[in-house]
RNA sequence: GGCGGAGUAGCUCAGCUGGCUAGAGCAGAGGAAUCAUAAUCCUUGUGUCGGGGGUUCGAGUCCCUCCUCCGCUACCA
């Protein structure tokens, strides 16, 4: 058996500012189906996501809360953690950039780039609010008849010159452009590539990496007058993940990274600056940047105030969060935007969930439990329908490998429900209810080859929905130790003569009630 | 303005380098069956493939043009 390669999988850093969001959730879940795959695919994967826990907007916040900065932070991580728990997305850690080991990890990835000569004192103009202690840009100011110039909040602002540390991202234009010619996937999907490259292609103007205004960051390795901005703090988290800058960490083998699940609107960030400090720090790459879309809640009366959501909690409590799981990765492709609804996920529980899958479990257990004595029963020779639903199955493996190769999601679970519906067009045509006092043996057969059609449908759904599908693998009594997709073949079936327990649907139908929908709920931003 | 993407059945979309009578899922209509969570199965679409022009034996599929929509066009974490 060989070494089981790292595959290192992160989220991006959320910003501790505020209460998850769907599209919070959605991330999460995403990546964590993502590493659940490669898990059972065989992979050794670290799952790492984090929390940007500073800055002035925390600093902002956590005031106007009565809280510390470091207080309105843990809130925050609570409530992130609540949220991993129950969309059964619980990643392998959480490096928050208020950490030791972080501070640790940004100062040396700093340092590195400084070394390089990459860093260079300057200043950094703009309009300056003093009420808002805070810069504007250009365009968000509005003109006054005199010519004096106001900030979006009304407050005067003024041109002054701030110092600040640059980092020398101009001088990386041409190695990043070589980097997308030479990796074209280093951005998926192709589209955020191009607009990446068409940007790049623009010019690189240097970039300002501190602050000196406020003090809620790290400070600048040699100079305390100013901490990080953003960029490096918030991006240095992933190298923080693997024991950065530790070279014998346990999980420095993880490093570089696999892929970093990102927005689409945080592209630019992972895709220029990232690759360029990580070049300017003599650091390896990460393979690849996987940008998802947004998902919109249509049909809603949106509040007036801005900022109105479903709390993610809410929602997987309310439909379950394997319904919610398989909603979100299977309604849109992934990379594309989407659109949930009440409607669009009752529909998709009821018609793909309830009825596809949980009902041809039920289906076929149920008459096992009735007529085999509760024991899968064996095979006799197998018919051609038989074998062709079979391979069809057991293509699952390969086919599903090759969708997640560009992160298709959605492709992998179209495939596996192609599956299901032709399982269940089988089942129906083979009336093994006619068969039962026909041709028993029969019957048997067709039960079986339905049992080891859902075995491994069961296993292969496993990243998108865990929690179901162990319960449906305990229905087959599929040992824990056989559900990895090596057992996705036909080979490593169903035992015969397996006691099986008595079958529960796995899926019910969701009927409308209406106590309990989820409301919009506010969230402090 | 520049660059890029998109406009295909009621809805969401597949249709790669041009070629059998343009497809899928969902929704709708009719029927069959009754093992199962009233679930399942079968049948059912006269779609100007955004408009117009062109290349070709042949074009959603290539070229030109027009219309509409969307994304990006640097410091918000």
């Amino acid at each position: 058996m060989s070494a089981r390669s790292p595959f290192y999988i992160t989220t991006a850093i959320p910003y501790a500012n505020g209460a998850p969001h769907i599209g919070h959730a959605y991330e999460r879940i995403a990546t964590d189906a993502i590493a659940r795959f490669k898990r059972l695919d065989g992979s050794n994967v670290l799952f790492v996501t984090g929390m940007d826990e500073h800055g002035q907007k925390m600093q902002r916040t956590a005031e106007r809360e009565g809280l510390s900065p470091q207080q309105l932070a843990d809130r925050t991580a609570t409530q992130f953690d609540a949220m991993g728990t129950a969309l059964f997305s619980e990643a392998d850690d959480v490096v928050r950039t208020t950490q030791a080991r972080h501070h640790a990890a940004a100062s040396e990835l700093w340092t590195r780039m400084a070394a390089a000569g990459d860093i260079y004192l300057s200043k950094y103009p703009g309009w300056y609010s003093v009420r808002d202690e805070a810069f504007f840009e250009e365009s968000e100011l509005t003109g006054e008849p005199g010519g004096s110039r106001l900030a979006p909040t009304g407050a005067p602002v003024e041109w002054v010159e701030e110092e600040s540390y640059f980092f020398k991202l101009s001088d990386y234009q041409d190695r990043l452009l070589k980097l997308y010619r030479d990796q074209p996937d280093f951005v998926a999907p192709e589209k955020y590539r191009n607009e990446i490259v068409a940007f790049v292609e623009r010019g690189l103007t240097d970039l300002s990496i501190s602050r000196s205004t406020f003090a809620w960051g790290i400070p600048v390795p040699g100079d305390s007058r100013h901490v990080m901005y953003v960029w490096v703090d918030a991006l240095a988290n992933y190298l923080t993940g693997t024991g950065f800058p530790d070279s014998a960490a346990p999980r420095a083998k993880f490093w570089p990274a696999s892929a970093h699940v990102i927005g689409k609107d945080i592209t630019r960030f992972h895709a220029i600056y990232w690759p360029a400090f990580l070049m300017s720090a003599k650091l390896a790459l990460p393979r690849q940047i996987v940008v998802h879309g947004f998902f919109f809640n249509r049909g809603e009366k949106m509040s007036k105030s801005v900022g109105n959501v479903i709390d993610p909690v809410a929602l997987a409590r309310h439909y379950g969060a394997d319904a919610l799981r398989y909603f979100l990765l299977r309604e849109v492709p992934f990379g594309q935007d989407g659109t949930y609804s009440h409607e669009a996920i009752v529909n998709r529980i009821n018609a793909d969930l309830a009825n596809d899958l949980g009902n041809l479990a039920q289906r076929c257990l149920a008459m096992v439990a009735k007529n085999c004595d509760g024991e899968l029963p064996a095979p006799a020779a197998l018919s051609e329908a038989d074998q062709a639903l079979l391979a069809q199955a057991a293509a699952l493996p390969a086919k599903s490998r090759a969708a997640m190769q560009d992160y298709a999601l959605h492709t992998v679970l179209t495939g596996i429900w192609k599956v299901v519906s032709d399982a269940n067009r089988y089942f129906a045509s083979e009336e093994p209810w006619v068969k039962r006092k026909s041709d028993p043996a029969r019957m048997q057969t067709i039960l079986c080859v339905t049992a080891e059609v859902l075995r491994i449908v069961a296993i292969m759904t496993q990243p998108f929905m865990p929690d179901s599908m162990g319960r449906l693998l305990g229905l087959l009594s599929v040992p824990a130790g056989e559900r990895t997709f090596a057992h996705a073949g036909i080979t490593q079936g169903l035992v015969a003569g397996s006691p099986l327990p008595i079958p529960a649907p796995i899926f019910p139908r969701y009927v409308e009630s209406q106590e309990d929908y989820p409301k919009e709920a506010s969230r402090a931003d």
